[in-house]
DNA sequence: TCAGACATGTAAGTCGTTACATGATTCA
DNA sequence: TGAATCATGTAACGACTTACATGTCTGA
């Protein structure tokens, strides 16, 4: 049995986020979901076992909440050793972005099956990336639209941008933290449009070779 | 124990390639690394293990390829029972694409890092994705002219597309599967050059953020 | 002749999810 | 009071890669 798994990527997930300001795993596992979930993701079954790990190799250091009554809630920070590696790691080159498509797959494999098969495939995938297309764009007007005003909607924008919670109003401008947002985000909308904008061509295409052109029923 | 049984894509990647024509393990990991490496991809370790219980399952059948000599070469052909759950699989929902983007998650996070930083993150992955883009692009063109030829270039799209090898030249038009692989790579183009545009973008957003008009140094 | 492609396969380890187990707190 | 959310964590499984081990055949 091995003593603890080394967990490469998701140790400077935890750390990019912790740079920021100290969280719990809780708190990690919610910014993930809500602000990475269209390129990253992290399950407890990784976060917790690695914190733990971070916290043995002197990159954070835990501490219990105080504020939390009885109910158990631990702090990490990173340390000095911990923003080191960090550092880099980013400057590390990355991996390229792998994708591992099920439709896509079942679409070219469908050759076999009667043409209106693949004509389904199509639509439900456009279904799927349509309804994306509207989460990720009604995110991306209300965190657009709070930085405009320098002003963040609700604590979770509030974390994520790191910016002061409200009352304030940060004025200044557009934060760099916000700006990285918005900009992860648009490159989801935009990935998205390519692929509604493909699911169109494809239709026609495979609709104009059942029925080609001149073509006599 | 888990009364839902294990949902295993790599079954159903193998089985597809099969429904074409019998293959060995070795062909079936050439064709996944030419034709569908933008979104699918499979290692010996998952192929050859996946490959004998396909045949334990009655999927699948091997036999010895006559003509390979002394060096072992094992043909596998596709069932009518390996078939049908090739097609009930084809009518299972798929799983929304899921996307690991380490540059992502690097850009996210470099908020604390010199704006440099960013820039040179963005400039990489930019550069990253021009190369697949010609890839692409070359590939597209190659099968495009060879489709619209009825004639392949070479042994591997001849697999690829099924159609009869050169000579004869298929002449009726684009076959339906080569149609759908045209279409598969179109897919990759567009993700990319929808990467590209962004990456224009954000340099553009970036770098305004450092000197916004108006400002002075 | 010798590099490179053809061809099969395994062992060990990396990576990641799901289901479970436990309990506190909040608010309708 | 009871559902939802906050909060921690583990065990078992599932998915996938890498490195290795072995040997053949082809063509410059």
């Amino acid at each position: 049995m091995s003593a603890i798994p080394p967990q490469k990527k998701t140790r400077f997930a935890i750390l990019g986020l912790l740079s920021w300001q100290p969280l719990s795993g809780y708190d990690i596992k919610k910014l993930i979901e809500m602000g990475l979930s269209h390129f990253w993701s992290e399950s407890y079954g990784q976060l917790y076992p690695t914190l733990s790990q971070l916290v043995v190799q002197g990159l954070a250091t835990r501490k219990t909440d105080p504020t939390s009554g009885k109910r158990t809630r631990y702090v990490f920070t990173i340390t000095a050793q911990g923003r080191k590696e960090l550092r880099s790691w980013l400057h590390d080159p990355s991996d390229l972005p792998r994708m591992r498509n099920e439709f896509l797959l079942k679409f070219f494999l469908s050759g076999r099956q009667p043409v209106d098969e693949s004509i389904r495939l199509l639509t439900e995938y456009r279904d799927q990336q349509q309804a994306r297309h509207e989460l990720y764009t009604a995110s991306q007007k209300i965190l657009t639209r709070a930085v405009r005003l320098g002003v963040l909607p609700d604590e979770v924008a509030h974390i994520l941008t790191h910016d002061k919670p409200a009352g304030g109003g940060s004025k200044a401008g557009t934060s760099r933290q916000a700006l990285l947002f918005l900009l992860t985000l648009r490159h989801g909308v935009l990935a998205i449009e390519s692929r509604l904008a493909w699911c169109d061509e494809a239709i026609k295409a495979i609709r104009s070779q059942r029925s080609p052109a001149g073509a006599r029923s």
